[in-house]
RNA sequence: GGCGAGUUAGCCAAGUGGUAAGGCAGAGGUCUGCAAAACCUCCACCGCGGGUUCGAAUCCCGCACUCGCCUCCA
């Protein structure tokens, strides 16, 4: 099997992807804020996570995956406290809708999805170990890490870190500090702010302890791969491995993979701030499938690439979730026991698509490997040449394929009121009553059957 | 200003030294009682200018333009 390789943003470069211990992968995707619903734009960096996920399952890794939900944020407490509720009754209708988004998706299920605010106990804990060994200090009740003391600090975002004394964006925050580069891991309490009683003072958690707290916990000390969108790169990554780092002397996450930006169809970047994202349920409501959504943001770009999001990449996901569809529905009936992929008709595209994902998950690359593989082999299917057996190889090849897309809806087994009715039309046509036979084709229709009259007879498919 | 990514057909996009995958759209054709669908075929001098090389979309230099990050945004 082709080794996976990954791009990491640590190196800059593309590496062999070899985890601490052998068969297992840890890793740490960063999950949403839930102050909102989470918007497209978000989608497709959890997509990437998914198709990371499918990939390393598809390369015989047990994974254990942890997503945090990140409960408790200025934006959310500020929102929480305007409504006069908690933060969770304000967080709770977010989180339930993440879920049905994922699941709208098909994105496989993490197996930990910790929340930060059940985590209050374990982030104390490193911020005390923090303060034990020197990194921190204490202003106005709240408490900062001391970038000065951990001089590897940038290395992740490649910055010059004495360049950011000079950045044109410092002292946004809410809350003071010494010095514009460090970061606050105890936010001290404010008046009408809901707060935690802790040794380090009645507040909150800053937004980065949250994340090495949480993966610390579920997956130890070091662990394999930590993944997020490319805004996360500087400033969270970049704190998440100074506190970590600095609290346990130990290599915090061994592959960083970060995806790029989901663009507006102008090109920039899709966001709350600018107003010029939609929600999953926004372009569902216009009338768009699921899958088409699916297939659009894995396979319209790779993921290191920006991509801009537009009705018609849309549109041109679902014609090409369709073309593979009708595939399936081409090969027709697979007689049993299937052969293996690879056997009959698969030839070496199976070989050709694993390559490319272990490219660096170059899906669309691969996607481009079966699309050849399909219109070779319908000129096949078209001229009666194909074998049963290879018919059942590119059916298994296909759904090969599926177990990374998860978007075809494959034929169903037969049905026999369909059946029914495609014998009756068929008959009624040989008698040349197509009156009949059109009626019965519209009734099919009406049914949700769409027929295909070929030479070898007449197909159905669903059509919705 | 610093750092990074990018510029391939009407649109999206793969391709990192040997003369351009794939998808969508479009045109033509096949099939067909009609229709719809489907299938096939066709469609690119790779941002601009130099250079290296037997050979460059791919390497080097310069230029132009786009996008992102530079403290709480996936």
């Amino acid at each position: 099997m082709t080794s996976l390789r990954l791009h990491n943003t640590m190196s800059g470069q593309t590496e062999t992807f070899t985890p601490l211990v052998a068969g297992q992968v840890r890793m740490y995707t960063c999950g949403p804020t839930v102050h909102d619903y989470a918007h497209i734009g978000n989608f497709r960096s959890f997509l990437f996570e998914d198709l990371l996920r499918r990939v390393l399952i598809q390369n015989e890794y047990q994974v254990t995956q942890v997503m945090n939900l990140t409960d408790v944020e200025d934006r959310i407490i500020k929102k929480a406290a305007d409504k006069e509720i908690t933060i969770d009754e304000f967080t709770e209708p977010y989180i339930e809708a993440f879920f049905e988004d994922l699941d709208t998706l098909r994105i496989e299920r993490a197996e930990h999805y910790p929340r930060a605010t059940r985590h209050i106990f374990e982030m104390v804990s490193l911020i005390e170990v923090l303060n034990e060994k020197g990194h921190t200090y204490v202003s106005d009740g709240s408490t900062y890490f001391r970038i000065a003391t951990f001089p590897r600090y940038g290395r992740l975002a490649h910055l010059d870190v004495s360049g950011l004394k000079a950045g044109a964006r410092v002292d946004v925050d809410d809350y003071g500090k010494d010095d514009p580069r460090d970061f606050v891991l105890w936010k001290a309490r404010k008046p009408g702010e809901q707060s935690w009683d802790t040794p380090l003072g009645a507040g909150r958690p800053g937004w980065h302890i949250e994340c090495s707290a949480m993966s610390m916990k579920y997956l130890g000390e070091s662990f394999d791969i930590h993944t997020g969108g490319v805004d996360n790169i500087f400033p969270h990554h970049e704190n998440e491995i100074a506190q970590s780092e600095a609290a346990t002397g130990k290599t915090f996450a061994r592959y960083w993979l970060h995806a790029q930006f989901l663009q507006d169809a102008v090109g920039a970047k899709m966001s709350k701030r600018l107003k010029n994202f939609s929600t999953l349920r926004e372009v569902l409501a216009e009338g768009y499938q699921p899958r088409a959504i699916r297939y659009a943001l894995m396979t319209g770009a790779h993921y290191r690439s920006p991509l801009a999001f537009s009705p018609e990449l849309l549109k041109a996901a679902d014609s090409a979730v369709k073309r593979l569809d009708e595939f399936a529905v081409r090969l027709g009936p697979i007689p049993s026991p299937p052969v293996g992929v690879g056997q009959g008709g698969g030839g070496d595209v199976q070989q050709r698509w694993d390559d490319a994902l272990c490219d660096d998950l170059n899906l669309p690359a691969a996607v481009g490997h079966l699309f050849e593989f399909i219109k070779t082999f319908n000129t096949r299917l078209e001229s009666g040449k194909a074998t049963a057996d290879e018919r059942a190889g590119a059916m298994a090849m296909l759904r090969h394929a599926n177990r990374i897309l998860d978007v075809i809806t494959f034929p169903q087994a037969v049905d026999a009121e369909v059946e029914r009715m495609i014998t009756e039309r068929q008959a009624a046509r040989d008698r040349r009553d197509f009156a009949r036979a059109d009626q019965i084709r519209q009734q099919l229709l009406a049914m949700g059957i769409q027929l295909d009259d070929t030479k070898d007879g007449t197909r159905w498919k669903r059509i919705r």
